[in-house]
DNA sequence: CTGAAAGCGCTTACAG
DNA sequence: CTGAAAGCGCTTACAG
């Protein structure tokens, strides 16, 4: 009677009389195998728990089927919903997600030490990565994927919405209903989403003769985009705040209305940037451009297969169309 | 040149024209090894970018320090902090959590497979077992964690908040601002943090010879509690709202203000719980019981180490006080 | 259809 | 301090 042990293959073969090798057969659907003595050694693993052990196997050269996902913060809630959706995702595809989280600055301490598995892939959320995780990737031969941003150049699969697009649609929009003054809430600095979607407004405006008043930095969070806005509103002359997320539009939303007294959207619009469940709220009523969750996980899940049937295949960068979502503050 | 290899102990021992034995005593800070050959390993190691397979590792008998989370519905926001919360904590202890989400009615199915891996533990929020996953548990020696319910009469680790006792101090705080009239909308049905929620209120309404007026059934969520609201203030004369989470009480206060043209605090109360992030955002000010994450996290982490330490040691079920918040909604 | 054997990448007594 | 060898739990040619 050993104790804080695995049941093991050997001890299923030794309870059912059979070989080791007849009960890892008995879990490989397509082995050759005795019909009734694959159901007996079924019915003893079932009564002894086993269940092979997929990291023994994956040192046969299977699939470990983990998969890391560096999710970025959370306080950004449309990183909360993407982790949310992309696990569930995983999981319906018998794929295991190991979870890394924490804010930005840590993420490569944490990454790091992760591809101590073998992974099956690594999946990045929004955020960027120090060259020493792209080469010991590269190295341990596991494969990334960017989600959030297209890395220009490299040789990486990534999904991304059309940031600059999205933004622009939304400028046109609102230099259409009559306005003139621009001001930008931005994401952190350094991250492409945000420049992105602050070069589509820049576009949008030089079109029409007009150029951005004022941009307040921030960090894509709700508490960041009370700051910003109030900063903004109160130092500039301005009649249209687009932010870089939903996260920091709900929260100048909140200090527009309630802090400052402003009057949105009659005398103020404001637009954010991923269309998050809050965006849809009756409090908030939020006008967005849609960053599709749906259809981005089904790039994920189709760029990480086609990585895994070819590892040679050439990257790809897929783009996703961002649809303008008009509600009731632009 | 194999292509597709992960870079080997062999490799690395080649490159430096050292025994396997030698590279693996490198990578164990205790080993003895001469000082200059480990360094030697060393560099040959960062340059070849290999890194030990924890998995090969975990077959000695080491810890493959790897924790399945079973997370429960994210469009509970609590949920959603909580994972993340509880993700950060894991990466920095070194545990690396694999992440199972999806909806309470597809969990087990998600489980099972997942006990495939030599997990060091399982960690399950909220959500109730199926007897299989808690049989297989046992078999395949994984030590289960329960975080947000106490398992009564079962021998397994619990964390979680008391939540009649939270209750109970929200609805003594009403009848002393004069409340009488008393709604409940509860979480889904058969979780006993709804039903142990709900039990705190009929206790201290008792306690005032008051009983309650109504009860409405509601998912956790903010959707969920608009709908329940709606219905139980429209059918009944009611002056208080306790909600079985922040979340529902979220979506209740929405209602209540928007739709049903309530004045709230002025002639109803709502309270939530837990005290989600958005709980104190201004335009909620939501009066909600704290149910503290970081203490809980710590109690998860501190039970999982001695659940590790010593497996035989007795069960503990750990119940942490929860706090009531006055904000602007009593 | 089946079992004995080799091998996946590692660690750890064992014997120098 | 060090290398050769055994063994962790599995899978898969190999030879019946």
């Amino acid at each position: 009677m050993q104790r804080n042990r695995r049941v093991t293959a050997t001890d299923v073969a030794e309870a059912a009389g059979v070989s080791r090798s007849a009960v890892s057969r008995a879990f490989a659907p397509n082995a050759y195998l005795d019909g009734e003595k694959r159901k007996l050694i079924l019915t003893t693993a079932l009564k002894l728990g086993y269940r092979p052990n997929a990291l023994a196997a994956s040192l046969q050269g299977k699939r470990s089927n983990l998969v890391a996902v560096a999710a970025g913060g959370m306080n950004n809630l449309y990183n909360a919903e993407f982790t949310a959706k992309l696990v569930a995702r995983l999981n319906a595809a018998g794929k295991w997600p190991i979870v890394i989280g924490g804010s930005e600055a840590v993420l490569d301490d944490a990454i790091l030490p992760a591809l101590s598995y073998p992974l099956d892939a690594l999946i990045v959320r929004g955020s960027s990565l120090s060259a020493q995780v792209f080469e010991d990737c590269a190295k341990l031969n596991i494969p990334l994927i960017f989600a959030g941003r297209i890395l220009k150049g490299a040789q990486v699969d990534c999904v991304s919405c059309h940031n600059s697009n999205g933004t622009a649609a939304a400028a046109r929009h609102l230099i259409a209903r009559g306005r003139r003054k621009f001001g930008f809430i931005s994401g952190p600095a350094g991250l492409s989403s945000s420049s992105d979607r602050l070069e589509g407004i820049r576009c949008a405006l030089r079109e029409a003769g007009l150029s951005l008043i004022a941009e307040a930095p921030c960090n894509y969070t709700y508490e960041g985009g009370r700051d910003a806005a109030t900063s903004l509103l109160t130092q500039y002359d301005i009649d249209a705040l687009i932010c870089a997320n939903d996260a920091s539009a709900l929260g100048a939303l909140s200090a527009a209305r309630y802090e400052l007294d402003r009057d949105v959207p009659n005398d103020l619009s404001i637009v954010g940037f991923d269309d998050i469940a809050q965006a849809s709220w009756p409090e908030y009523n939020l006008t967005t451009l849609r960053n599709p969750l749906d259809q981005t996980m089904d790039e994920i899940l189709r760029l990480l297969q086609a990585r895994l049937d070819d590892p040679d295949r050439p990257a790809e960068q897929v783009l996703i169309a961002p649809q303008l979502i008009t509600r009731k503050t632009d």
